[in-house]
DNA sequence: ACCGATATCAAACGTTCGTTTGAATCATAC
DNA sequence: GTATGATTCAAACGAACGTTTGATATCGGT
């Protein structure tokens, strides 16, 4: 239910950010989404033209400002002239933090993310890779770069690791528990270091 | 479309561990589940009450016998005296590679299990806990002799992000495709080493 | 004030969903 | 061989699905 000052798509991508996060992309219905967000149930196919497109537009809305955010930290990085595994590690992993302390409903985009990466729907992944995929590409030449030892497959390997626990670990998938006393944002902060510490050592293993 | 000589309980659970591995719970369907088990669609709610019921007997089936053997493997390697962390996380990971490897659908069923983790339905979160809790309690504690000098919640966030990057490496997510002239079989095992590799240098992290 | 475009609305479209029913079929024991 | 219980079957249930329709409301431009 969100706010009315808010404008129809705004409040339908809202509600549906927030219902696929929770049932999935199936399992979350128009008529749910359009009586979460207040508006007629007609107005996803008026102003979207499908659920399928509603899909893409609730991703489109957070990557594009992700993926810019993470590649303005890495430039930083990089202009930085030295910089160093943990740098940019958290180029890549701070904008997704960031993301899920959002007030707007980032907190449930980042359980969404995680949806598309268990959905193997051909549409999807061609949409992601085709919109976003030469952000991973600048990443992993950085990652190169600072790990010339890696052979090309070895260094893909880990990336590909990195990224299943990144993902992962936003979401709040695990057994860890929130405890009282400790904030939303200390609590995805402090999984934002423990990652970096982590991945940070699991890419420079020998 | 399973072999007829399995039992009609047993088509339906390995063409609705398919079908939930490629659409999700919410997305497959019981018509689309029995049309691939060559079974009536009442067969479903005979056999196993409702389709909720059907979802935990998928789980049943494999976490059962995944799980003796993750347990039999770290009581194997405790007994040997002087265990290292990578035979423990190779304890826990191997078990789960072999059911990859499987012929009668295990490669589907990490997917599946992929798909768990996604969703935050709370009947399956506690039937898998509520079930399967216990191993993940062992393990940790085999763990934690292993690297006394990190602290429990320490330790816990690293085991987080160890069982995340082993859920997306075995349900095979991410961006690594397996290279032409490399069987399967070889993939998945390179996965597991590389894997197994990564995360003890990332448990290790000062 | 009026027009045309934009947006919202209630209602209905045909389809598919999980589940239930009751009859037909099968297997087993006497 | 026939009675009994377990299983399979076609058919139907009401509910919910994504989408479309045509009428109604809203609003900026002249």
């Amino acid at each position: 239910m969100l706010a009315p000052h808010f404008s129809t798509k705004e409040r339908i991508l809202g509600a549906a950010e927030d219902l696929f996060a929770r049932h999935g992309f199936a399992g979350a219905s128009l008529r749910q989404v359009t009586a979460a967000a207040n508006v007629n149930l007609a107005a996803v196919n008026y102003h979207f033209g499908s659920k399928e497109n509603l899909i893409e537009e609730v991703f489109r809305r957070r990557l594009d400002e992700l993926n810019a955010r993470r590649l303005a930290a890495l430039a930083e990085v990089n202009a930085g002239g030295d910089a160093d595994l943990e740098q940019v590690l958290a180029a890549f992993i701070r904008p997704a933090l960031e993301l899920s302390l959002d007030k707007t409903g980032g907190s449930a985009f980042v359980r969404v993310l995680a949806r598309a990466y268990a959905e193997h729907n051909e549409r999807l992944r061609r949409f992601l890779s085709d919109n976003y995929g030469h952000v991973l590409k600048e990443f992993a030449g950085a990652f190169a770069r600072l790990l010339p030892h890696l052979g090309k497959e070895e260094l893909y390997w880990r990336l590909d690791i990195v990224s299943g626990a990144l993902t992962y670990a936003m979401a709040d998938f695990g057994v860890i528990k929130r405890k009282s006393g400790v904030s939303e944002q200390t609590h995805r902060e402090r999984a934002a270091e423990h990652l970096i510490r982590f991945a940070a050592a699991g890419l420079r293993a020998a």
